[in-house]
DNA sequence: CTTAGTGCAAAACATTTGCATCGGT
DNA sequence: ACCGATGCAAATGTTTTGCACTAAG
């Protein structure tokens, strides 16, 4: 999608990422095991959030079957390179995606469904910039969640 | 402090929101009991945030010892008729702080003590105001969360 | 060979639920 | 007296941990 440079394709993508991941692993003494990379894979076919159990049930399937003991621990890996994030949307359990090239976005939770919409506004990156100045600090990142419900679309124009 | 309306003093405060939920139980076909009484003026008193464990424990040595099952139906009907607010900082379990009066605002929380900072920035407010027109929904709550960390103040500038 | 990584099962933890009892109304 | 609210303990769901075994380096 628009997230994709001048012409990569996934293929390209997921190599660079494996790459990365590799590079990471080496120069911080965690051995290459196939679960590590399985998980990588898999984790960077999803397109949307992924939930921890889903993820183990897909591997159930797959050539790799791993443990949720591993699971949590090599997302904990993939966190600390920042090639996945972890959200949490309300109150159940975190949920994950895949973070190298894809645009920073936030996230509009719809209250009656559960969906989740993705938006990117620059306004938030002046907010960071101005609490740097504020308080002194160095951010490292941030999660803006707005929950919302839509809107009745009775009238053509808007009611607030 | 600052939310403080023209000399209005802390007892008055507390009246007002007690009245508040008097009348949201009557309103609802909730009983008035003792417990929920003392649960919210607990939580008044915290100027902070605060989570169950903490509360229950302060609640035992009260006057009133509540469960934890009693807090959590509580916690969820001050939430309800909106005195209390829940937050989810990381990973860890819920935070509550109450919110009647206070001013709305945002927080940052840094990494290394935990330690959470709270600020105000009107362009949150101009964000929401766009993503209601672009999306036609109905915002109802936000949670904006930065994690940050002190900066090596090694620079001679201000460091407040 | 050494020891980090793994799967498994148990543990830990926060929150919810079932049920008998208590107490607002 | 009714039935909603409570305390307790068990259940739930998610994440972590201990341990014996496997395999990467």
């Amino acid at each position: 999608m628009s997230y994709l440079r001048h012409g990569m394709v996934k293929d390209q993508i997921y190599a660079q990422v494996e790459g990365l991941f590799e590079a990471y692993l080496e120069q911080n003494g965690h051995r290459k095991t196939p679960e590590r990379f399985a998980i990588l894979s898999q984790v960077y076919s999803y397109e949307g959030h992924f939930d921890v159990d889903t993820l183990y049930e897909v591997m159930e399937q797959g050539e790799y079957r791993v443990s949720r003991a591993t699971l949590y621990n090599t997302l904990d890996l993939l966190m600390d390179c920042n090639l996945v994030r972890r959200h949490q949307f309300g109150d159940q359990g975190a949920q994950y995606e895949k973070c190298h090239r894809v645009k920073q976005h936030d996230h509009v939770i719809l209250a009656d469904t559960g969906e989740v919409l993705e938006f990117c506004d620059p306004r938030i990156q002046q907010i960071k910039a101005t609490l740097e100045e504020i308080f002194d600090i160095e951010v490292m990142h941030h999660s803006l969640n707005i929950y919302a419900r839509k809107r009745a679309t009775t009238n053509p124009k808007h009611e607030s």
